[in-house]
DNA sequence: TGTTAGCACTCATGCTTATCGAGTGCTAAA
DNA sequence: TTTAGCACTCGATAAGCATGAGTGCTAACA
């Protein structure tokens, strides 16, 4: 175990690192006013939290760095309380003083003000609302080959697919299986509809066509996958960070984030609660120099999506899990206030 | 004007540079096969050329590099037809042979697909369909507060916007006023929507309560205005460049693309037809070390979206010229026999 | 008169060498 | 146990030098 000395000393140096991106040399330490130490001192100490792998030396004659296992130790037991700016909080709270928003731009808006606080790339997933209870289906003919499949949530979300239509079926038709549809199947939670549609319909299916058996796989296809929304904000902010500034280390990221399907393993393995990656803790080569801070938010007490915050190791991470725990607790709340009625 | 001879020597070096990205040399040239003269008499055509603005010598003991002014008249005078490969004009085929989907997604995957052809970043805007017709109106309430109201349009897009509800307001009441409207104003164009709504309901309007004002003016409000999307692939594609190793360059451009409302700048203030805008040409600062080129494609001969290529000045242009227009053709025939039934 | 060979000149690039200084590790004294 | 002192390391920066790609100019040639 680390002594006190030794603690104040790891965070000393992690704290300046994160300020300065410079490795930080025994010096700049003693000076600092929390130590009380020669250069000396603090030399031999820094000797040994290297031995123990709490640091680095990028060469001899350099300063150190904190190593992924040092940042692990100062965000487990160092970091302290990070208060934010009364305009920080003013934006904030503006963002859950929104009203009439559809539960996606509210996410999306979460994402921008993200970013735009932490000055980090911000990712934002969700809300993937297992609970989604149908409200209503609207079947709406374009012509007689192609209809618009619409279905309506208690949240008020709107999923809509275009389907082809079978031959020969008419309007009148549609309409009975549409009102067929609703009595029945409204408030079945979405996840359930797949099985619901049949059980329910079947009986009453007999008495009709097998064009109706059409179109219910067309239902059942394209209306109870909810497609999961990725939202990602300030990915060019990495380009602020000196440690950034080469172009293939950038690349590579940036063509990670491009690709929606993997932020979701970026973001989306971590557990519930405040997850913090640090540097090689990450699967993907692309991010191994990069921190990832995420944490869930809830409605109704269940966890239905996430937020986080992508940066380099040398991430502020005191100031970040603040935001982050402010944000997805002011998320949870607008989100259970306006969806658990 | 220009003499055969300097046309064909402006020709080799745009292209020779194109492809190397490296200031051409006279020997570079008269190496070719193509041209039949020695390095002293290309230096001297050379010399010409820059004189007369076509081409820059980024300093003394370098070769040359063509002006804003000499790929201008490479692109309008210069330039050969591209032949696509096999596998290129494969992908195209497969892209408009696809069915069932909204013009959107057939947008989407257009973007994709642009940008892998060409390897450059892909900008595809619309479709803004102004003949987008009102197929259905659908008013959805969620509790005694909220609603989601729903627009259909003829071409199968669907709408949505969350509103609150007038209070008191019953759900036979909401039925009444959408089968009214449904039955008014079905087949009116979206542009029009907003004056037919007062025109057409206001006599009817006189015998129900004011808490139809207020949904009128909800609808109004949100249902009448489009919003237009645009789509944009391969953003990092840029960084290939080797003009564009230098973060603080491609930080500018990536910035620009991150904020989709510039997008439209970039892309839309642009004539129908092909557009090239080479460099300088351009207005925004960021990209003035860059081309754009844009096509419109149509809807039964009608404009109604942009497809455009962001690359380096030093870009394919025969080549992306050659797949814009194939793109935009075949989007537009795919667009007109979907919704011009 | 147009073309080309020849040559001196320019200048970015890459390599080597020297200098500087921040920072270390070790030793010995306090 | 702490610290002052000192030799040492090594990246960063600058200076000097050679290299070579490429030019412009001149003079000879067809």
């Amino acid at each position: 175990m680390l002594s006190d000395r030794q603690q104040m000393i790891l965070n000393a140096i992690v704290d300046n690192y994160i300020h300065s991106a410079e490795p930080v040399g025994s010096r700049t330490i003693s000076k600092r006013d929390d130590i009380g130490f020669s250069s000396a001192t603090i030399r031999n100490e820094m000797s040994d939290l290297e031995e123990l792998g709490y640091l680095e030396q990028p060469h001899t004659s350099a300063g150190r760095v904190p190593s992924t296992k040092g940042y692990r130790f100062y965000v487990d037991n160092l970091i302290q309380p990070h208060l934010l700016e009364e305009a920080e909080l003013g934006k904030l709270k503006q963002l859950f003083a929104e009203r009439i928003l559809h539960a996606e731009q509210v996410v999306e808006y979460t994402a921008q003000i993200l970013s735009q606080l932490t000055n980090y790339t911000a990712i934002v997933l969700g809300p993937e609302i297992f609970e989604h209870r149908l409200k209503h289906i609207q079947i709406v003919p374009l012509n007689a080959e192609q209809a618009v499949a619409i279905v309506v949530t208690h949240t008020g979300r709107v999923e809509n697919k275009l389907i082809d239509l079978p031959e020969g079926i008419g309007a009148g038709e549609i309409e009975r299986l549409v009102n067929l549809l609703n009595a029945k199947l409204t408030d079945v939670p979405l996840w359930q509809l797949r099985q619901r549609l049949y059980q329910e319909i079947s009986g009453e299916m007999q008495r009709h066509t097998e064009q109706y058996e059409e179109i219910l796989k067309l239902l059942n296809n394209s209306l109870t996958q909810e497609e999961e929304r990725v939202y990602l904000r300030g990915a060019t902010k990495i380009m602020n960070q000196p440690e950034f500034r080469d172009v293939d280390k950038v690349k590579d990221i940036l063509e990670l984030l491009e690709q929606h399907d993997q932020l979701m393993n970026v973001i989306g393995m971590q557990g519930d609660g405040l997850t913090v990656r640090i540097g090689q803790e990450n699967q993907l080569d692309a991010i191994k120099q990069c921190s990832i801070i995420t944490t869930s938010y809830s409605l109704g007490g269940k966890p239905v999506g996430m937020v986080g915050i992508l940066g380099p190791t040398r991430m502020e991470y005191g100031k970040v899990i603040t935001v982050l725990n402010h944000l997805a607790e002011g998320l949870s709340r607008m989100l259970t206030s306006q969806f658990e009625k």
